[in-house]
RNA sequence: UGCCCGGUGGUGUAAUGGUAACACUACGGAUUUUGGUUCCGUCAUUCUUGGUUCGAAUCCAAGCCGGGUAACCA
């Protein structure tokens, strides 16, 4: 099994590093021949909703699975319940998981591709006195259950004969009776101290249209019915899910045993949590229902779609996946590491620009009046094949207004009257006076050049502390960018106070809107989801949903590191 | 209240009876035409109490703490 291991390890790089616990699983089942060998997984989403970061993480569990073990894996609708799930959502599911970078083995699969085999299956265990037909209603059914601590109470029907459990079960299917007004109900044990093996329901009756079955059905199975059946039927070995399922495993083993077929194993991990993040469709769809946020693919959500328009790349979620590993602890993850992860994908591949958010405009006096020159620039200093670019530089200016104060704190090195700072990419500069308007706002800066630091070095080797970026008044590009912050002030949403509404922790500063930015000329064929470092800002892309050439609308994914925003917050 | 599952630096994880480690964060420093990147360094960890053992983060027991669980949701 060691040479097994490093075998894999050396054909797949990426679990070289420790194996989680359920590849430990998966290869422990391996070199026992479980299967023959064979690794088959799937991811289950339900078509109800966006898919989230959460679900990022267990689509790189089991498509990783997959791909590290030559397996493969399916894509699942588990549409199971008519009323609450859609067609838009299934589409805007295969989108995400194919924009992550998977491929699903196969056709896409649902739930109800199976219904005809489920309702078989039933009447095989309803044959083998193993389920029953029940006339309790729901509220009759809770009240049977009983308690924790005390054992339920068996229905006055579980002991119907086979024969009109048969017959009643047809009729449910054949649309006799009412909503609500029958089930069918596996028979297990009423007194088991797991609520799950209580006589679950196997089917409700539900006359309600299904997004691909229409009207044929108005019995529909209920999850813990199908989906270990699912599974079965499709081959799975590993079936991964998370921890709240845990205690429905007995289930999913009794189904399966009793009927006999392929044993697929159910596993279970924590799900992700995040600082400053909801992520239960409940609370997402609030967001979108209630307006607070512009839609599922607000930059600010943490769905897929939303990261996506947000600027982050499939590559950073994967190795944000691949960071926080999978347990089954609870567990509370830094949104500063997921951050870091983009940060660290777009400082390897995003082209660098300049770009003044909050413009002062400078105004370099002896500067001759109408001259420009070209300016060449480094388009990634990670990556020499990323070119060089002329940039136009000229009398006006604009600064950015953080690079300026008129009476700096001890330790600011931009710009302040009488300092010198180098113009990236320019020159040395300094500024002489400061214009004002009524309101007492800096809206002009006089300074000089120094026309010896061409290139910005002095040839008497003088240095200056700071760099500042700046974009030349003619021809910068007007541009609107969105500066996102977190959605939610509190670090985590999990504690807030019972009976307290979470909304209240809506950060009112999730967004800030910046119009009149001036962006550099290059920018101007920039399209919609290209990415960008603004220079000593963050990383920004192109709005997908807004922009339009000519009015460009960028996105802030995220900042860079700010050690000097972090000196000041100290002070 | 019953049952199930967890508990390792601030955070996320590793160590699978044999020197508690890695990443992030924080803090310090070097380099730097991005206060970015990169590099070097520092701080800091096994919930508690017993038991088994030459040896326990690891096995056992009890306790404590956290989470899940009583849809005809998934």
């Amino acid at each position: 099994m060691t040479s097994d291991h490093s075998a894999d390890a050396a054909s797949h790089p990426e679990v070289a590093k420790p194996l989680d616990f359920i590849r430990q699983i998966v290869e422990a089942d391996r070199a026992a021949g479980k299967h023959a060998g064979r690794v088959h997984t799937r991811f289950p989403p339900e078509p109800n909703g966006y898919l989230h970061i959460g679900h990022a993480k267990s689509i790189c569990l089991n498509f990783g699975i997959a791909r590290d073990y030559n397996g493969k894996c399916n894509l699942r609708f588990d549409d199971t319940n008519p009323e609450t799930e859609e067609t838009e959502y299934v589409e805007a599911i295969k989108e995400d998981v194919r924009w992550l970078g998977f491929q699903w083995d196969g056709e896409v699969k649902f739930a109800s591709d199976i219904f005809p085999t489920l309702y078989e299956y039933a009447i095989r265990l309803i044959k083998a006195g193993k389920a029953y037909v029940c006339d309790l209603t729901a509220e009759e059914t809770g009240a049977y259950r009983g308690k924790w601590n005390e054992p339920g109470r068996n229905s006055p029907y579980r002991d119907r004969s086979v024969e009109e459990n048969l017959d009643l079960f047809e009729r449910m299917k054949n649309g006799e009776f009412k909503n609500g007004e029958k089930t069918l109900r596996a028979k297990i044990d009423m007194a088991s101290p797991n609520m799950n093996l209580r006589d679950p329901a196997m089917y409700r009756i539900r006359h309600a249209a299904h997004h691909r079955t229409g009207n044929k059905w108005c019995i529909y199975p209920t999850y813990d019915w199908t989906h270990g059946q699912n599974d079965s039927v499709e081959g799975i070995t590993h079936s991964i899910c998370t921890l709240e399922f845990e205690q429905h495993r007995p289930l999913y083993d009794w189904c399966i045993e009793n009927l006999g077929i392929h044993h697929p194993q159910q596993i279970e991990f924590a799900r992700l949590n995040l600082t400053h993040t909801v992520m239960s469709k409940r609370r997402l769809l609030e967001l979108v229902r209630g307006g607070l946020v512009d839609g599922w693919d607000d930059p600010r959500m943490p769905t897929i779609c939303g990261l996506r328009r947000r600027g982050y790349t499939p590559e950073s979620l994967r190795n944000f996946c691949a960071r926080i590993g999978v347990t089954k602890a609870n567990s509370l993850t830094d949104l500063g590491v997921l951050e870091q992860e983009v940060r660290e994908h777009l400082n390897a591949v995003a082209p660098r620009v300049m770009a003044v958010l909050r413009p002062i405009k400078v105004v370099l006096e002896n500067y001759p009046a109408g001259q420009v020159e070209l300016r060449e620039a480094v388009n990634n200093p990670e990556d020499p094949a990323a070119g060089v670019r002329q940039i136009p530089f000229g009398r006006e200016l604009y600064i950015d207004a953080e690079d300026f104060m008129e009476h700096p704190p001890k330790g600011y090195f931009r710009l302040f009257p009488g300092n010198e700072v180098r113009l990236r990419y320019g020159y040395f500069i300094k500024c002489h006076e400061v214009v004002k308007n009524e309101a007492g706002e800096v809206t002009e800066l006089r300074c000089t050049y120094d026309p010896e630091s061409s290139g910005g070095q002095a040839p008497d080797g003088r240095k200056v502390k700071g760099t500042i970026h700046w974009v030349a008044a003619n021809g910068a590009i007007d541009a609107e960018v969105r500066m996102y912050d977190v959605l939610l002030t509190r670090e985590n949403p999990g504690d807030t106070p019972e009976g307290a509404d979470w909304k209240a922790d809506l950060n009112p500063h999730s967004l800030e809107v910046l119009r009149g930015c001036k962006l550099e000329s290059s920018l101007a064929d920039a399209r919609p989801g290209d990415r960008f470092q603004f220079e000593r800002t963050g990383y920004f892309c192109v709005d997908s949903k807004d922009s339009q050439p000519g009015q460009l609308v960028f996105n802030r994914t995220v900042t860079l590191k700010d050690s000097w925003a972090k000196e000041k917050k100290k002070a």
